[in-house]
RNA sequence: GGUCCCGUGGUGUAGCGGUUAACAUGCCUGCCUGUCACGCAGGAGAUCGCGGGUUCGAUUCCCGUCGGGACCGCCA
């Protein structure tokens, strides 16, 4: 058999008059009787083979028996198709291979869905059948995009002199952030092994180690449950360095972005990025990972109603809430009552116990709530939030977060319905100057915003004010979805001792689970700092994906089970008894 | 843990308390020399996810369960 010279897709009327051997499955044929024509394809595109008697008897008796996807060779002359023939939808439209032979390398069975571009079928049969799903050039493109990124990175990063250092998949539990997945050892009965949520110490172990700049390719694991844009094993660009300011850590991401996106989107992005505080990303947009191709803000009218004769605005703000409103612009007309109340539902997943209205006209307010909103205080209600008549005034009054959450995601959600964002832009944005930690008010304690390892911005404040610690941790926002995030990070032992007293760890717990790093700290251990970016992520934004599963290979189920393979699954009796594993209940 | 949506030939959908379960596409056969979602003619193909209940009768209504999806909680 011939050796292949050439992939399907990338054949132009350059060779035109050259002999061309080519292998690839069969995408259609349609046969006129007497003439045949396949389209040819490959992971580069598909090209169309013509059989035709006067070229060879032989090839077009083959072609007649051979059906969808079956592996072809075919050997051929490329030759110009007349004007009329020309395919101007097809990248291989010009040109066609007059074939002059023919093997059927291997046959197949009709594939349970159509191999094409554009396909409606459910995503559980694609996904028993990714290695047919993953013939669609749509995916093979984004697989292709997928590894043009990772080839990037890893170029810029060696260039910069980053040392690329593969960290162990069994590792230790550790409490604090995501659920672990567990694996049992056998060799050490009753114990177990946990995969990485990230390699976070370890990178920072190698830093201790004199390797100064760090990256990896590194697959991380959370048993938590799964989002559209949440997979319980994917892939970070991780990266931790030495002796940099977080300024210097900045300005290094940002030329890696800048090109990733020119190599791969072939955009040039202007730098440096726009930064904002998290309080004021909080404020202004009510998210911490805002969408700013798009205005539509958030205002807060607390001291304006805060005297105001509707209760439920006042009331709120005087027992320590808040009150705020977005302004649909022009929205007035667009939105019934029952369109608001659609929104009053949205708003009630987020935690709003509802969401007041008012629609704007020359005459003043209307809406239910009206009333309540007459002559002064209209108008100075009117000039906050710069409204105009034929806006629509959506108010929700609650606690903080709330307010954000639900105004927050009322934005994303009314942005895109009513075709606010600019689907052609890629606003990257630093958000900055993050909270050191969280308070859980069900477990009464402090929680880690970043990880415990995160260096604060005010290491006083630290026991006297925890609340109120800023953290000097920054996350890289690209058009509302979180592409990563890093910081500083701690390397004197004392300070870190103290993070975990203000988590609430006893020093016996500090010990025993994260000992190794503080002893590790007392042997010369250089300031550090790095990022973790979400590839996928990447990919899914870049590629225009809308879950993650599209820009993994093999994905898994909202549930996490492989429909694939069937995992996960049961296992032999044996194999429990050997790792003194015993199925409770099931 | 919770809320919501979906489950009918290979695939995607329609449908209805009693049907010969419909349509498109795919598949098979025949015809066809310039198609490109080729065309034309014919044909095969479904115990309506599973279990239970209501009913004279359930694919249809109800409950449960399993599977898929979206979101909240969770996760950074």
């Amino acid at each position: 058999m011939q050796q292949r010279t050439h992939y399907c897709g990338e054949i132009t009327e350059t060779d035109i008059g050259n002999i061309v051997t080519l292998k690839g499955w069969v995408h259609i044929r349609r046969d006129l009787g007497g003439l045949i024509f396949i389209d040819l394809r490959d992971r580069s595109g598909t090209v169309q083979a013509v059989f035709n008697p006067t070229f060879s008897q032989e090839a077009l008796e083959i072609a007649e028996t051979v059906r969808n996807e079956y592996v072809l060779s075919i050997t051929g002359e490329v030759i110009a198709r007349e004007e009329k023939q020309k395919n101007p939808n097809m990248k291989t439209g010009s040109i066609e291979i007059k074939v002059s032979d023919v093997t059927v390398i291997n046959k197949a069975k009709t594939p349970v869905f159509q191999i094409e571009d554009e396909t409606d079928v459910g995503e559980d049969v694609r996904l028993k059948y990714r290695y047919l799903d993953l013939r669609r050039p749509k995916l093979a493109r984004t697989f292709k995009m997928r590894s043009d990124i990772t080839k990037t990175v890893r170029n810029f990063l060696d260039d910069e002199g980053f040392l690329e250092v593969e960290t162990p998949i069994l590792t230790k539990s550790t409490p604090e952030g995501a659920r672990d997945y567990l694996v049992p050892s056998r060799v050490h009965e009753g114990e177990f092994y946990a995969l990485p949520q990230s390699p976070q110490l370890f990178k920072q172990l190698l830093m201790v180690s004199g390797f100064d700049r760090y990256y990896q390719i590194a697959r991380c694991f959370r048993d938590e449950d799964l989002r559209a844009d949440r997979q319980p094993e994917f892939t970070q660009i991780d990266m931790e360095m030495s002796f940099m300011s977080i300024e210097e850590i900045i300005e290094l991401n940002e030329r890696l972005m800048k090109k990733v996106m020119k190599n791969v989107k072939g955009i040039d992005i202007e730098t440096p990025f726009k930064r904002i505080p998290y309080d004021e990303a909080m404020a202004r947009y009510g998210s911490d990972k805002p969408d700013t191709r798009f205005e539509m803000e958030l205002t807060d009218v607390s001291e304006v109603v805060k005297d105001a004769p509707f209760k439920v605005f006042s009331g709120t703000v005087e027992s320590g809430g808040q009150v705020k409103l977005i302004n649909v612009k022009n929205g007035a007309d667009d939105y019934s009552r029952k369109d608001i109340d659609g929104l009053g539902e949205y708003a009630a997943l987020y935690g709003a116990k509802g969401l007041a209205w008012l629609k704007v006209t020359e005459e003043g307010f209307t809406g239910p709530i009206a009333r309540f909103f007459e002559g002064e205080l209209a108008n100075s209600l009117q000039q906050a939030a710069d409204a105009e008549a034929g806006d629509l005034l959506l108010f929700v009054a609650d606690k903080k977060k709330v307010v954000a959450d639900a105004l927050g995601a009322l934005r994303v959600k009314i942005g895109k319905e009513r075709g606010l964002i600019d689907e052609s832009i890629f606003n990257f944005l630093w958000v900055t100057e993050w909270p050191l930690f969280e308070y859980d008010e069900e477990e009464g304690r402090y929680y880690a915003a970043h990880h415990p390892f995160t260096m604060p911005a005010n290491e006083e404040e630290l026991e006297s004010n925890p609340g109120e610690v800023k953290a000097q941790a920054y996350d890289l926002v690209l058009n509302g979805y979180e592409l990563g995030g890093g910081s500083l990070r701690i390397y004197q032992r004392e300070l870190q001792e103290k993070m975990f007293k203000a988590l609430g760890f006893t020093e016996e717990d500090a010990k025993e689970q994260f000992g190794f790093l503080l002893d590790a700290f007392e042997y010369g251990t250089p300031p550090h700092g790095g990022i973790a970016f979400g590839l996928d992520r990447i990919v899914m934004i870049l590629s225009g994906a809308t879950n993650l599963r599209d820009t993994i290979a093999f994905p898994k189920t909202a549930s996490a089970s492989d429909l694939l393979t069937a995992a996960p699954d049961d296992v032999a009796e044996s194999q429990l008894a050997e790792l003194g594993i015993k199925i409770a209940k099931k």
